[in-house]
DNA sequence: CAATAACTGTCGTCCAGCAAACATAATTAA
DNA sequence: TTAATTATGTTTGCTGGACGACAGTTATTG
């Protein structure tokens, strides 16, 4: 199960000296999202930074003929918007609530002036960071390398990480997720998403009452896609 | 020409403060690398972060089935390593060098003292990393979005703007490049780019001399792949 | 409680690009 | 200079999975 360790969130808040952590809650503002609502898009200056207390946001983004690339959901105690703060840049992708999300934001200065306050907050913010960019070298050898099955199967697992709900042995995700925010988590269409599911709850590895989906045969599931642990 | 902005390397040791930038060098080590030897494997603990003095250094996996996959080359003032040492966590890619290259080394714990000593110096390296996940967001929605044809013609792009050397408008690359590499570089078959590499030829976007590539007609090369700048 | 919208299930059709297999350069080593 | 290695050129299947099309099903919502 160690495997996937970059997918549990890293409580930053929480491991930060009260100082820092009074002074971040002091800086920051609370602010709620509707489902659908936009945070922030490609081509916006990025100025601030994010830390989901509830709900979830997509980072996505939209190729010119319109089909959406979901990189990651953030869930709560999950920063985001932190790529283009430090240099100031502009957002390459999109934010968006998927669901009512309540987070925390707070402006670059004084993000900055929390970094110069406590260089331990700039390590763990690094580790954020470097964590993402494992997760997305992962993501590249997968598109390389694995077919839509493996992808899937995959998928699947890291969701049981991230928001699975383990009873007797099976694991049901908390979330519900369409076969098309499926398909755009891992480069794959709607339709195949669907065929492939169908295979899998045929075999024995899921089960799904409406979207909700529950992983039956983890052992086999993993098995699937190599996985030994 | 700005939409590559995130290629040109960010220089941090020469932005540095005097102070810090003589701490660096008074902590970082030199060392030499014969062409092809690694620097390091995944499962190595990552305990050094490396600065190219000169040389090219390749960063890449490899599949089970021994495919490798390249995420990037690093190229002189360029940081590698810096991912995994934030967490101190294992290396998850294998770093060799592509030529003989000089690096400067410097170990987790002065790099965290370097960092104490100067936020200015965090805020860099949060730069940089956030510019890695920039680059490969943008690798991932190619793999998903673009074909063969498209993603070689960005990769020669991109190329011409790392190592590229222009001259009475056409632009020649200061490295070599297999086809091997390149097709490793964008997730295809060595066949195929083989292939596209001739037609592009024949087209006229680009001439091959031996491995030498010269990029022809970089408008129409750029156009192909529906860049307007 | 309609009705409207958003998912899911299932088909053919089609083709980009991979795999395998060689032949022929062009380097590098010895 | 020759042998050995490594890179390039080309061709012939074959197939995963995209695309398009539609019917059935479940959620939303006015």
């Amino acid at each position: 199960m160690e495997k996937h360790w970059y997918l549990s969130a890293i409580d930053i808040i929480n491991e930060l000296p009260e100082g820092e952590r009074s002074f971040f809650y002091q800086k920051s503002h609370r602010k709620k999202y509707a489902k659908s609502s936009v945070i922030f898009s490609p081509g916006d200056h990025g100025n601030l930074i994010y830390y989901v207390l509830n709900g979830r946001i997509k980072i996505y983004n939209l190729s010119e003929c319109g089909k959406e690339i979901i990189y990651w959901f953030c869930h709560p105690k999950d920063f985001f918007g932190l790529a283009e703060v430090c240099g100031g840049e502009m957002r390459t992708v999109f934010a968006e609530a998927a669901e009512e999300t309540e987070v925390l934001w707070i402006n670059r200065a004084n993000f900055e002036e929390l970094i110069s306050r406590s260089p331990k907050i700039a390590l763990f913010i690094m580790r954020i960071l470097g964590s993402r960019i494992r997760q997305t070298h992962e993501t590249i050898k997968d598109l390389i390398m694995c077919d839509v099955h493996t992808r899937l199967a995959q998928l699947l697992i890291k969701l049981g990480q991230i928001c699975g709900c383990s009873h007797d042995g099976v694991i049901t995700l908390e979330k519900k997720f369409t076969h098309q925010e499926m398909a755009n988590m891992i480069g794959a269409t709607r339709t195949t998403v669907t065929e492939v599911m169908n295979e899998f709850r045929k075999t024995g590895f899921i089960k799904c009452d409406g979207s909700r989906i529950t992983i039956l045969d983890y052992a086999r599931l993993a098995g699937f896609i190599g996985f030994s642990d």
